[in-house]
DNA sequence: TGACTGATGCAACTTAGTTGCATTATGATG
DNA sequence: CATCATAATGCAACTAAGTTGCATCAGTCA
């Protein structure tokens, strides 16, 4: 029994069929999928789940942390595994994305800011926007 | 007659009432608004415009440059006057919203990035999360 | 004071995302 | 292996964001 259905039977929850599939789909794309881009890749599979159920299990793998979400401003957002700490740069022409690992420590900056106006930091969202070497 | 006034003008653009009700609600806010929270307020103010107006008006003013649109992952869009160069920390439970200046240069990373994916960057989204002092 | 055309309103639409409820089925237990 | 609690699902109906086409209105310039 792998490590995720473990983590998943210890917290009660279950191993179901649109479980396997959308966290599969997350885990074998490069870019970060909509709600429907993942149901069209969910229907290729011949897996037939309903939207309402897409919706609920990806709340679920966020909430559990298995998937990330982010926002690239197109008004739908997007999921991805949550596996690795890294941004985005989105070309906004063909909107090809590639992933960045910033250089510089933004820890180190939430801290500062945390600092100066009283807020406890969670999270934050960086994003990079322009065009790719094709699009040019 | 007033700089933005020319500015309008000399582009073949009219000077309306929504459009002087929208830029100066903008103008006199702390934080992004919504536009359902920019209709609110122009209700307030007994001026009736639209809701198709108010997008239109809002991609007008976005695409002179006079006004700047961030998002916070809500599900809609948040607008606000373009003047200032800043980021923003917003608390996940009472919606507050404070401005943040990065003291590292985000522009040097956007070069980095530029040069080792070959994308031209134009613009980046970076916004904070969390709690601020009282919902903490 | 026209007339050109930018701006507006209305209706109708698309798409994202949510909620309530009845039903199904996973997996722990005896 | 049969049972059962409840996690997960599907369906229908809904809310809200944002868009489009088209006829009409109203700034602005000459």
């Amino acid at each position: 029994m792998d490590k995720l259905t473990k983590k998943f039977r210890s917290r009660g929850h279950r191993i179901t069929q649109s479980r396997l599939a959308i966290t599969d789909i997350l885990s074998r794309t490069d870019k970060p999928l909509t709600v429907s881009e993942i149901r069209r890749s969910l229907s290729q599979r011949k897996v037939t789940v309903d939207k309402v159920t897409v919706y609920r299990e990806l709340t679920f793998l966020v909430r559990e942390g298995i998937a990330g979400e982010v926002d690239f401003g197109e008004g739908a957002k997007r999921f991805e595994s949550a596996d690795r700490d890294h941004h985005h740069v989105v070309c906004v022409n063909c909107r090809r994305v590639e992933d960045v690992v910033l250089r510089h420590d933004i820890a180190a900056e939430e801290r500062r800011i945390a600092q100066k106006k009283g807020f406890t930091i969670t999270h934050h969202a960086l994003e990079f926007f322009g065009l790719c070497a094709s699009c040019r």
